[in-house]
DNA sequence: TTGACGATAGTCT
DNA sequence: GACTATCGTCAAC
């Protein structure tokens, strides 16, 4: 319908892509079950030269070797032995950009990821964090390297426009080991939506 | 082969 | 607000 071409994850700004991917709509469709909701929070990791992203320093391997795809590509791993994340990989082949999707709010099919999740109501603690929320759509990593465009996983963009004022940029969670790109405000989330996984502290 | 280490969540207080 | 279960990944042995 309105999936986000590739032009949208081809460009070259990851932190820009973020920003703009929040208030779009990411569905996931498994076992012919339509899920999905609108994007709240968001990560942007921008490697080669950011320590927190698994792809520091263009390191290839098994795992990593999904961020180097072309933009548009899922990419999803385990966190923890137990969560698996999901993230948008962006710009163009062989540059191991990623957005990690960290919360939405869920809009489709949310008795049935109310059911993947174990809850009998819903709670914001339901899609919110990134291994929640992955959860909550059925996310594993079957989904891993599939193409944003296919019929599993996409992303849609139904017209909504988020004001800037409504946008709040803080350092990114759980990456205390990358020094100063600890410190890069490259977590973006929905000011007044109560599916965020952690405010800044006033 | 092995061991150290998380881009966390859920439960309990 | 604090505590811990739990296992794939990666680099070194």
């Amino acid at each position: 319908m309105y999936k986000l071409p590739f032009e949208f994850y081809l460009r070259d700004d990851v932190v820009q892509i973020s920003r703009d991917l929040l208030g779009k709509h990411l569905y996931t469709k498994t076992d012919g079950v339509l899920t999905g909701g609108m994007i709240t929070e968001t990560e942007a990791y921008r490697a080669p030269d950011d320590k927190a992203s698994h792809a520091y320093n263009l390191r290839r391997t098994a795992r990593t070797e999904t961020m180097f795809k072309t933009g548009g590509t899922a990419y999803v791993y385990l966190c923890y032995g137990i969560h698996s994340l999901f993230n948008v990989v962006t710009n163009i082949q062989n540059v191991p950009h990623a957005v990690l999707i960290r919360s939405i709010e869920p809009v489709e099919g949310i008795d049935i990821q109310l059911q993947r999740r174990g809850l009998t109501k819903l709670h914001p603690k339901m899609t919110s964090g990134p291994g929640a929320m992955a959860k909550a759509l059925g996310i594993t990593r079957q989904h891993n390297a599939l193409s944003l465009l296919s019929d599993e996983i996409w992303i849609e963009d139904k017209g909504l426009v988020i004001p800037d004022q409504q946008i709040v940029s803080a350092p990114r969670v759980g990456v205390d080991y990358a020094g100063d790109d600890a410190l890069r405000p490259w977590r973006f989330y929905l000011a007044d939506n109560k599916f965020v996984s952690k405010r800044l502290k006033v």
